[in-house]
DNA sequence: CCTAACCTTTACGTCAACGTGAAGGTTACG
DNA sequence: CGTAACCTTCACGTTGACGTAAAGGTTAGG
């Protein structure tokens, strides 16, 4: 055996402005999502400096992404990461144990808090697919009218009729989940 | 015909406390929405009260179902909003003339104007459900794992072949969108 | 060893989205 | 004709989520 002392890898560490600017935060953000509660940096180098590892940088993706594309605030985002902590803590106690009891129960807690995410996120794109449905749903009637419309300009029957037979099966084309 | 005189039916104006009640909001936020520029009341009583009519509430309702729900800030909502005035203003339009083609012109603006509604939305659920597919994805793998190890408790072989499959087609019924 | 570029903590500044009075006018009720 | 419960317009306070500057320590390169 070569001289490696455990299995000790060390995966490679960032410091705060590498880990800023390849995930598109500012380094006062990341200390300020400290500040909160929401993670904790793997370790400090002798200078005190921060250094941050891949479950980091995971964690942090996943804050920017509640943050940006959800609207999530902090708060609500450190539920969620609440139970990403213990599934991070869950893994770790999984990789130690071989007990097959301990590690089904590890596997069920985990699943637990996964269908808790699920439901938050669920819950926003419900309403927000309730939305779309409603503007669809305008839409379509609009769609229609202005079927009837084109045809009464015509100022033909059949080709009025054929004309909103095409504008109606567009609309419903370019229209997913149309009711709610 | 009875005096009446006009089409003026005066459908019931509201105070700003009872709007604020009806609604979950505060007057404190009514009065702030429309600093901000994203509603007018109907009009003023006498002494210069707010009054608010049913569209008034329509686009409050969609101001809080916005900010509550989807979490825009009010700056992103006075762009949803700006559309949905248009769309007000044409209507009335749209009830005014009987030229078919400035009615053609009104309805097809107001199809450009929901599109862009849609567009919006659709961006923000999108990405909610890219992480929700995320989360499932999580989730089958997990339920693979415990299903694999239930099948190591059992001890049995062939046992554990068949929970393996029975779990995974559990897994697979209750996801949706698994894949991102 | 020196210097530039990074990092640290501390602390005050800022902007959105309101909350919370203050000082006074209005409406409804008895 | 009170008076309580609403309303009005300022105007300042607050909270969340950072920005920004100060005063100093650290690290990497020449």
């Amino acid at each position: 055996m070569p001289a490696q002392p455990e299995t000790d890898v060390q995966p490679k560490l960032l410091r705060i402005q590498e880990v800023a600017a390849q995930l598109g935060l500012t380094a006062r953000s990341i200390r300020y999502y400290e500040e909160m509660g929401l993670l904790e940096p793997a370790g400090r180098s002798d200078g005190d400096y921060r250094l941050y590892d891949s479950d980091n940088l995971d964690r942090l993706r996943f804050i920017k992404g509640l943050r940006d594309d959800a609207g999530f605030s902090l708060a609500e985002i450190a539920q969620l990461l609440e139970d990403e902590t213990v599934r991070a803590r869950n893994r770790t106690r999984f990789g130690q144990t071989h007990d097959p009891a301990e590690r089904r129960a590890i596997l069920q807690d985990a699943l637990v808090r996964i269908a808790r995410q699920v439901d938050i996120l669920r819950a926003k794109t419900d309403r927000l697919e309730a939305m779309i449905g409603e503007a669809n749903t305008r839409r379509v009637h609009l769609t229609e009218h202005l079927a009837e419309l084109e045809a009464e300009v015509a100022g033909d029957r059949e080709t009025a009729a054929a004309h909103a037979r095409a504008a109606h099966a567009a609309a419903a084309t370019g229209d997913r989940r149309t009711d709610g």
